[in-house]
RNA sequence: GCCGCCUUAGCUCAGUUGGUUAGAGCGCUAGAUUGUGGAUCUAGAGGUCCCUGGUUCGAGACCAGGAGGCGGUACCA
């Protein structure tokens, strides 16, 4: 191989590699989450990652080639398959494919990787983990309150505090009541609605006057790109601004002022408000009242996707970043009722609910927020001094590993100096240690990495360090265990 | 997708108006300090200067295209 043939070593973009702690987390996160998804009744299920791009409704509009925005490729017989851009998709071609033997309401919950063909950014990647739960077959509002109720329950397992993080809830038939109040109700207004709903979907970054260039004429960005904008009446630009800061401290006033604005002049508003109103007080008589699930008329949401309540949860502690700013971590969690998606498959409407946890993203903010908590707890290590005693290293190991502690014997070929800065490496809370003296003793030396790494950091002092010694104990060989044990449990203390 | 900025050692970055063997700090490897990671000292290894092409006697520096990264914006099921 010449060197231009030689592949160059790296990760496609968008893709990372993971390893240790990470997997460590994001698998505990994950356990905890669907522990809870399954205490409520929900039963995992798993489906391929690939699917028919027409089952996952993917098409570009009239033309026979998948959508951007999905990872696509022709099977041999030329059918196009793609990777799962969700876990809902692959629910609705299940429910539909399985229909008639489901119990129904159904309910699943699924765990898994999705991909997607955008442009990555920070914390941003094409492919990334979802936790859902989702219950098919129930109509509004009990199922809605079940699933924020759980949702709430779910984050506390994964490890968010209780006032650290909030849940805003907003229906889609009240936005829907709202664009008729401006007069756009009609089938015609279609692109007009997406446009407002788009606009109104940025309110929170760009604020009144962002939102407000966006529902008249247009906004041109400091990157000197221009968004065309709604052209809506400067009237209703306001109306609609006003709608989105009129939500009120409390759920229920802010149910009477939306019963106000659409009593007699929106069925679809009203609908939506008396959603909203029923799950607020299902969720209020459990518990849940305003500090934790709160109805936000800024919240928008999936686009052609969803069809009543929909919800995120969001993280309320903001920590901030190297430059002191404030970081955002966006929605860590969100879901919603989507009654139109089995219908693709059926014609028959099935309703449907689900929420949606983004591990990852949960996980980098949790991250943040208890700073860096998930410090590398590295095995035992044991040396290997003598190479004709390898057969007593790994003895002492296994013994270890018997008592429950992580362990493995050194491998490599290097000397003593070298493999104590592997162990240290490795964030081993203690190497173990025999060489011809301690075995002559029928003893071991047992060296607390942790405790030697803090008394060094306090002795500016030098040349005297070495008597860091006072981090290692020499036990008799069968209380090595007992002494291992003990030194990681005081390490634990510090 | 669009706009802007960036890409030199494992990492963070210097590199003067184009001019010989491309540098620093940290890290890494080895040695010294009785058989010891984290202190100190010494030595060493490590670079297709993102790629391709062009301008030039000469390109890490200049030009064009591409790739990757960052930021903004659009889209986001």
């Amino acid at each position: 191989m010449t060197r231009t043939d030689k592949p160059k070593a790296r990760t496609a973009r968008g893709f990372r590699d993971r390893l240790g702690a990470e997997i460590a987390a994001e698998r505990d996160m994950l356990a905890r989450i669907s522990e809870v998804y399954e205490s409520w009744g929900f039963d995992p299920l798993d489906t391929p990652a690939l699917e028919y791009t027409d089952a996952l409704g993917k098409f570009l509009p009239d033309v026979d080639r998948p959508n951007d925005g999905v990872f696509s490729l022709q099977d041999d017989d030329e059918q196009w398959l793609s990777l799962r851009y969700d876990l809902t998709a692959p629910l609705a071609r299940f429910v539909a494919e399985n229909y008639d033997a489901l119990p129904k309401p159904f309910r699943r919950y699924a765990v898994g990787p999705v991909w997607r063909n955008e442009k990555p950014g920070p914390g941003r990647y094409r492919q990334f983990t979802q936790c859902d739960a989702d219950t098919v077959g129930a109509p509004a509002p009990f199922a809605d309150a079940e699933c924020i109720a759980m949702l709430a329950e779910a984050i506390e397992a994964a490890g968010v505090g209780r006032q650290d993080f909030i849940i805003r809830i907003n229906d889609r038939n009240v936005l829907t009541g709202l664009l008729e109040t401006i007069g756009l109700g009609g089938d015609d207004s279609a692109p007009q609605r997406l446009k407002v709903l788009r606009a109104m979907d940025k309110f929170t970054r760009l604020g009144d006057q962002g939102v407000r260039q966006l529902l008249g004429i247009g906004r041109k960005d400091e990157s000197g790109d221009f968004t065309e904008g709604a052209r809506l009446e400067d009237v209703d630009a306001e109306r609609v601004i006003t709608f989105m800061k009129s939500s009120a401290p409390t759920n229920v006033q802010s149910c009477s002022r939306l019963m106000e604005l659409f009593e007699g002049r929106s069925a679809a508003g009203a609908k939506g408000v008396e959603t909203l109103s029923a799950i607020t007080e299902l969720l209020k008589t459990a518990g849940y009242d305003e500090s934790r699930v709160i109805i936000d008329l800024t919240i928008i949401r999936g686009l052609e996707y969803y069809t009543g309540p929909v919800f995120e949860a969001e993280l309320l502690t903001a920590p901030l970043d190297e430059q002191g700013r404030p970081v955002r971590f966006g929605a860590i969690a969100s879901g919603g009722r989507y009654d139109d998606l089995v219908r693709r498959f059926k014609g028959v409407e099935v309703p449907a609910v689900g929420v949606s946890v983004g591990v990852s993203r949960l996980l980098a903010a949790l991250d943040f927020v208890r700073g860096r908590s998930l410090e590398e707890r590295g095995p035992v290590v044991v040396l290997a001094l003598e190479k004709d005693r390898m057969a007593d290293y790994q003895a002492m190991a296994a013994e270890l590993r018997r008592a429950g502690v992580r362990a493995e014997v050194y491998l490599g070929g290097a000397g003593m100096k070298a493999q104590l800065k592997y162990a240290d490496k490795r964030g081993a809370p203690l190497a173990v240690i025999q060489g011809s003296d301690e075995r002559a003793r029928g003893e071991v030396t047992i060296k607390d990495l942790v405790l030697g790494a803090r008394l060094a950091r306090e002795i500016e002092d030098n040349v005297k360090w070495r008597e860091g010694q006072a981090a290692q104990i020499s036990v008799p060989r069968a209380q090595m265990v007992d002494a291992a044990k003990r030194i990681i449990e005081g390490d634990r203390a510090w």
